[in-house]
DNA sequence: GCACTGACTGACCGGTCGGTCAATGTGATG
DNA sequence: CATCACATTGACCGACCGGTCAGTCAGTGC
């Protein structure tokens, strides 16, 4: 836990960085620290030691530690958004879009790992609601924005009308969601011979869903 | 936070109670704040006082936290393992075999939430591993053993060849983790249906994946 | 020169944490 | 009754927590 370093990044550029340079170091502090162990694991001590900062320079930028979490948590948010966005490309067959979908999802998830922790320990801890809000939202889209794929499918015949699009959406994104926590105990199983590849975890995925969804084998 | 409840529980059977009434007490508290809020977020005198002794005492029967968690953390495992146990009967067809296992395995984690809940949450934490080995280990026989049923169901040519086993049990449990986790997320969203019926969601998911797993369909 | 501002800091606050300890109560054994 | 083992307790400790505060310092406008 003793990080004494960057006491200065680089001298060159004193000047012409912007003022926000001490904001913008603690946001990434307590981003990494936040997501790594969650809030109440990390201590205002540690993100100001990382940052660089003193720790009431911390309170100078930031009220509280709730706000300072608020505002981690607003930007892995957008960016989470920023991500699922492009997500849903409306061209190709639907086969190809959702098997599209069950790799760009888990490979983003894996792109920029502390923003899925972040969200996700926030968004499935029962404790006190912090930003739940946001997390919901950004979850909340991405379930919609596949549910609504699904549902497109299924009007065209592609998806057997049996199936309910929300059930299949979540067990697309609970599998990504279970293979993105668990892969460091899965790693440990002698079975298990997928954790290292992600790309092929999804398309046995969508080989597996599909020849279940499919109105005619 | 507040809760002096149960200051005597039943003054009728003083004498009748064991020597170890306050372990057990004290037991019991524990599981349940550690798996309602996990290791960090619980404080020795909160079980102190839920399980209606001083703190020293606690220290007394325990020699440290982090000893009475494992003690917690053991006793579910064992209660965990025991009920993982009976889930793999080995009558009937495959196809009914592992459509009893995805009902069992759901409604046994809902059943005693609270022991789910803490060996999930020592499971997936990649914190500071307290007892992980327990936690581990149970949840590596309850993998196992449903690799070995898959496979049995392979070789007798009632599941694809192609089917890798693992991949089949990892979806299997993740889906089942994952809605444990996320049903309270989940309830809120208007295309979600089954958040309240588990029994429903596990049929759906076999449907789901029997469907692409039945050589002939 | 001077007033003003915002970034920044070390020292400090009340409070809680896990953990210790000497003292007291109690029940069984002799 | 004396003794011993053990359960139980309140008082206490140092460490650390989130948060505050008085004050230093560099830059800016007048």
């Amino acid at each position: 836990m003793k990080e004494p370093t960057m006491p200065l990044a680089e001298p060159t550029e004193t000047l012409s960085t912007p003022a926000t340079d001490a904001t913008e170091r603690i946001l990434a502090a307590a981003k990494d620290l936040f997501a790594e162990s969650g809030f109440d694991a990390v201590s205002m001590n540690a993100i100001a030691d990382r940052a660089g900062v003193s720790k009431a320079n911390v309170f100078h930028h930031f009220k509280s530690k709730n706000d300072l979490y608020l505002a981690v948590l607003k930007i892995a948010c957008s960016e989470s958004h920023a991500q699922i966005d492009q997500l849903g490309s409306d061209k190709g067959a639907f086969v190809a879009r959702l098997r599209d979908y069950s790799v760009s999802h888990l490979a983003s998830m894996l792109q920029d790992e502390k923003i899925s922790r972040l969200v996700l320990r926030d968004l499935l801890e029962n404790g006190p609601q912090r930003g739940k809000e946001f997390a919901e939202q950004v979850f909340g889209e991405n379930f919609a924005g596949l549910v609504e794929i699904l549902r497109s499918g299924q009007k065209k015949g592609e998806l057997r009308k049996e199936i309910d699009p929300a059930m299949l959406a979540t067990l697309l994104i609970g599998a990504d969601v279970f293979f993105f926590q668990s892969r460091d105990v899965l790693r440990h199983f002698p079975d298990v011979s997928f954790t290292a590849a992600p790309e092929r975890y999804s398309a046995m995925l969508a080989e597996i869903l599909l020849h279940g969804i499919l109105p005619k084998p």
